[in-house]
DNA sequence: ACCTGAACACCGTTCAAGT
DNA sequence: ACCTGAACACCGTTCAAGT
């Protein structure tokens, strides 16, 4: 039976779980699904175009979400990242592939439509909720990647218990933070 | 003549801002210095370790500058990300060598310490101001990385004059929202 | 102390040729 | 339409041996 784009997908999301970026080659995914490596440039124009295909996966862990009312809606936001950080933080260089992926097509992140929505529900005009929606995300992908890496340090040492709490906490300010300067930016109507 | 430690880091800081990061390669870095491969392994522990040295050496092109006064601290924040910003824009692929070097030494940023100064010279406590740090760093890199992107994209096209407009707009955007927040945060004393 | 030569175990991508 | 086989042009790292 032949080979499915989903199929090549699914495994990269496999081994990027199981092994880390590092481990997902082409070659490693092409033993992995007992093919020749140029069989996977049938399905994929390259390596990249995968990527941000794996990059979509990961966020699809995270279903849009209903609409919330307007003095909710800051609150809505700090849930649904916070959502998004639990569901990415088990994912080895996941902050990576997203910045990659991000990098390369900036649409990457339309599944984050809702986020857009939301901070407009929070006052901020149209024209601005992009570039907030930048500063959040920005935050998002660079608090996972800071954490990852103290997980990968203490892969080592005992697994001194809670020892997220840092990255946890970390996390939280920096959401609260900018939020509170978000909404201080617009005059209340 | 011996090669040095410091002409190695200085050859790759050079094949980093004229090719890039995907030029950076240890072998690329050996011809360039007429010397093997090999060679390069006894000055430098690893490819990681000269690109930490090779983020320092950026963030050394912004100076430790002079405490200002309470009240213009938040705008010396501001004027210093921005120089940061600015000088860091022109070098290819320089956010992704910073987010390498600090995810794998996070000491990486100490030189940025008058930033946690200035930090709490706004009000923030000694155990916040790490957190405080680390959500500005993470959208001075995250815009940096966004924008040099899509100065990437645009390689082909014409140089639309100005295009620097939105990368810098969105920057200051962030930086004023993250700010303010930060601000807000503490009630004043 | 500093470097060469050569190897080891990998990469991503392409493409004629097969079925 | 889908895949194999094989090549091309690379990687980072190690290490005996040279000077």
């Amino acid at each position: 039976m032949a080979l499915t784009r989903e199929q090549l997908i699914d495994a990269a999301v496999g081994i990027l779980s199981e092994f880390g970026l590092a481990d997902l080659s082409m070659r490693r995914l092409a033993r992995e699904l007992d093919v020749q490596v140029g069989a996977l440039y049938w399905h994929v124009k390259s390596k990249q175009e995968l990527l941000v295909e794996v990059a979509a996966k990961l966020l699809d862990s995270v279903p849009k979400p209903d609409s919330p009312a307007v003095n909710l809606a800051p609150m809505a936001i700090a849930a649904l990242l916070s959502q998004l950080r639990t569901a990415l933080i088990t994912i080895p260089d996941s902050a990576e592939v997203m910045q990659l992926a991000q990098s390369m097509r900036p649409d990457s992140l339309d599944p984050l439509g809702w986020l857009l929505e939301f901070l407009e529900i929070c006052g901020v005009p149209e024209s601005d909720a992009p570039m907030a929606r930048h500063v959040l995300v920005n935050h998002l992908l660079g608090s996972i990647s800071a954490q990852q890496e103290s997980l990968a340090l203490a892969a080592g040492t005992e697994p001194t218990a809670g020892s997220d709490t840092w990255g946890q906490e970390s996390f939280d300010y920096g959401v609260r933070v900018i939020l509170r300067g978000i909404i201080a930016e617009y005059p209340k109507n």
